[in-house]
DNA sequence: AATACATATCGTATTATTATAATAATTAGA
DNA sequence: TCTAATTATTATAATAATACGATATGTATT
């Protein structure tokens, strides 16, 4: 029987657990665009309001970016997020 | 393409993402007891403090009850949440 | 270097969550 | 009906999360 990670799952879920956040994957995993100005553009929310979700998420490890210029990719890469996210669009 | 549902799902993995309450899930999941006091002394916390996290559970719809007696038995109802808590467990 | 663009961080007020003691409510025997 | 056992609710203090304007930082271009 495997052993639980409480905490960290516990932290995992409750990043996810917030709809702005939610959001950000489900687009990022879609392919809605990576940029934090495009995301801004999505959700129809302040800059800073944006970064800070985005910072939350990266800060678990949720996500990560890639630098290109003055703009910022960000992408899913844990692997409980993806699973979960791809159970939500079933 | 399926809508998502972002306040609903969020609203469940937010109530999953405490340690305490993803403990109590897993617990009810793993049959360690679904009565409120096997779980008081399974986590070692306060009486009120356990009934307060099952009742945010309940009252989202990922746990119910039946009550035999002067004893209540919750049980894990809500999909997802299965699905989430048998993929942590893999 | 000056500017424009993209993003992050800071400050802070507001609201929500959390923990737990105290108390109430419910149920089943004696 | 008293009592004990089980669980729920209330009150409240402490902590954490949230939103967002203002400001700072980084990066390319001129």
């Amino acid at each position: 029987m495997k052993q639980v990670d409480f905490l960290r799952y516990s932290d995992i879920l409750k990043a996810l657990g917030h709809p702005v956040r939610l959001k950000i994957v489900v687009g990022l995993m879609l392919g809605d665009g990576c940029n934090v100005n495009t995301i801004v553009e999505n959700l129809e929310l302040p800059q800073s309001t944006v970064s800070q979700h985005l910072s939350i998420l990266k800060n678990k490890k949720i996500i990560t970016y890639k630098k290109n210029g003055v703009k910022t990719c960000y992408y899913v890469v844990n692997e409980l997020t993806l699973t979960i996210i791809k159970e939500l669009m079933k």
